[in-house]
DNA sequence: TAGATTGTTAATCGATTAACAATC
DNA sequence: TAGATTGTTAATCGATTAACAATC
């Protein structure tokens, strides 16, 4: 049904949905076209209407785009009509960061579980949630049904608890640790490194 | 002099360098391959010699890569020998997150200032940084002549904080606010949304 | 020498852009 | 109707891969 559809039309997806989002709450916009979108996302119009086509007819000529019809659609297409639950592995800072984030919240996203293997941290509180041990990761993994997880562990810890996270049944990650990680085929991994972002920008300086 | 490099090849040196610094000081290898390198990072070994080919020769054939001699040169290509200090612009949770962050020593950066708005922040101590008021952001940034900057405030403040940001010289700038800033030509913005990064996956699940 | 691996070329593959008929 | 904007096609542009001579 759907034909192969690239990745990095994928990755823009979520880039309007968020921009259109904000056009409607904010600014009180009920139609947009692509060319208004592009300005505001610095994307040629011709790659906004060349990525949506891919998923079927959503503007009008002449008129462009019903923002709130759009959302909706692209909601659909990226799976965002359920909210997923989030397990979250490793309750540093960065880890307690996230846990407090309130961006999750109306985007899709619930972090319904936070682990470390820390004593000092398991059994704390994190805006409601308590911290549980790894040691009982797997079991309550299995149990949950869970599909995400956010990893924010040590580089050294990464691998291992990648392969526990898929072993339960985890089959996307948002990863944290300056590492790459080894996944099986039909797990996705998605990386950020504070580290890595600032390099590729004093190349330029 | 160095013609023009595609960015999508800038964006791979520091996982290379990342990669080759693993190698050298925790399983203390001396050689390796662009074969054995792409097997560790999931990229074909073709690819890991033509991103190197724009810069140089830096290979034997026959026995691959001297690891030490071959960080040494991406961290000149990366502009990594000196160490960038780096402005913070939010003391939220994740702007201490990124404060405490050791992962930045050693890989060409230090946060060298900390800004906020909220009188109840301002002249807290956040590991041996003491967090100024962003009403004096214009001045410090000047004076210091930093070029790099954090951004992590709510997507209502980052337009105007980034305005700031480069007035004040700053022309490079890592983004944790969900929105997509406006910045003048030779400025560089690289972003980080973990809702966005995790909207990509729910396509695929 | 034989085996391994580079740097580079040419071929392939994929993504972006420009242009425009269709039509609201 | 006139103006605006879509969805799509074909052309362009750019990135990846396969293959191999060179050589350590």
């Amino acid at each position: 049904m759907t034909e192969q559809i690239p990745d990095i039309v994928i990755s823009r997806l979520p880039v309007y949905l968020r921009e259109l989002t904000r056009l409607a709450e904010e600014e009180g916009k009920v139609n947009t076209s692509s060319h208004e979108l592009g300005q505001r996302l610095g994307i040629s119009s011709a790659q906004i209407r060349k990525d949506l086509s891919h998923f079927g007819e959503f503007g009008k000529q002449g008129t462009g785009y019903h923002i709130g019809y759009l959302i909706d659609q692209l909601r659909e297409i990226l799976h965002l009509t359920q909210e997923w639950q989030v397990a979250l592995v490793g309750a540093g800072y960065l880890g307690h960061a996230l846990a407090h984030y309130q961006g999750f919240e109306h985007r899709g996203f619930h972090i319904a579980w936070v682990f470390d293997n820390d004593p000092a941290k398991i059994n704390e509180e994190i805006d409601g949630l308590i911290v549980r041990d790894v040691a009982d990761m797997d079991e309550v993994l299995a149990e949950s049904g869970v599909k995400m997880a956010i990893l924010v562990v040590p580089a050294s810890a990464a691998q291992a608890i990648t392969d526990q996270l898929v072993a339960a049944g985890v089959c996307a990650i948002l990863s944290y640790a300056p590492i790459h990680l080894k996944v099986p085929a039909g797990v996705h991994v998605s990386y950020s490194d504070p580290v890595v972002q600032l390099q590729r920008m004093t190349f330029y300086l």
